[in-house]
DNA sequence: GCCAACGTTGGC
DNA sequence: GCCAACGTTGGC
């Protein structure tokens, strides 16, 4: 099967792409919403690759790109009581939160904000628009190729 | 299984 | 900081 193309929200004061393009590869942990964990624990596959997306800032804008690095994982933030994603009901025999790893790819010199994702018709039926608060999300190649023409990538 | 209350995301 | 959208929880 073709490499599928994802986005993945982060917001840049936690984890930001300049922290990724550091530490090369990261666990995509703290994922709380069974839609997005639904997508990596299922659907992604090694080498596909996804937008960074930066969430929550001035302005909110895909960053840059990344591949996805391996299947997914438990999230061993979910069983660790002093960590902020912490989840008592997930039950160590059968993790309830899975994650993957991602590595850098490149970052954009010139970002796509949400305004300019917005703003353009071929992209008007983007997740990103659609459906705002989904922090993992399927993107189709004709709207990975079009971000990669805004970005000036192509 | 419905739905009200509540919590979180994330744009603005 | 506000608040709309929407996901989750829990009472019934």
């Amino acid at each position: 099967m073709a490499p599928q193309y994802w986005l993945m929200k982060s917001e840049p004061v936690k984890y930001s792409i300049d922290a990724l393009a550091r530490d090369k590869v990261t666990f995509w942990d703290g994922v709380r919403n069974y839609k997005a964990r639904n997508l990596m624990r299922d659907d992604m596959k090694v080498g596909d690759q996804a937008f960074f997306y930066h969430s929550n800032h001035k302005p909110s804008a895909v960053a840059g790109i990344m591949t996805i690095a391996s299947a997914a994982k438990p999230d061993p933030t979910q069983f660790d009581v002093d960590n902020h994603y912490y989840d008592e009901k997930s039950d160590p025999e059968k993790p309830r939160w899975w994650a993957v790893d991602v590595k850098f790819s490149r970052k954009f010199d010139n970002p796509v904000s949400l305004a300019d994702v917005k703003a353009d018709a071929a992209l008007s039926d983007m997740a990103l628009v659609k459906m705002a608060r989904l922090s993992v999300q399927p993107v189709r190649p004709a709207e990975w190729r079009r971000v990669l023409k805004l970005a000036g990538e192509d």
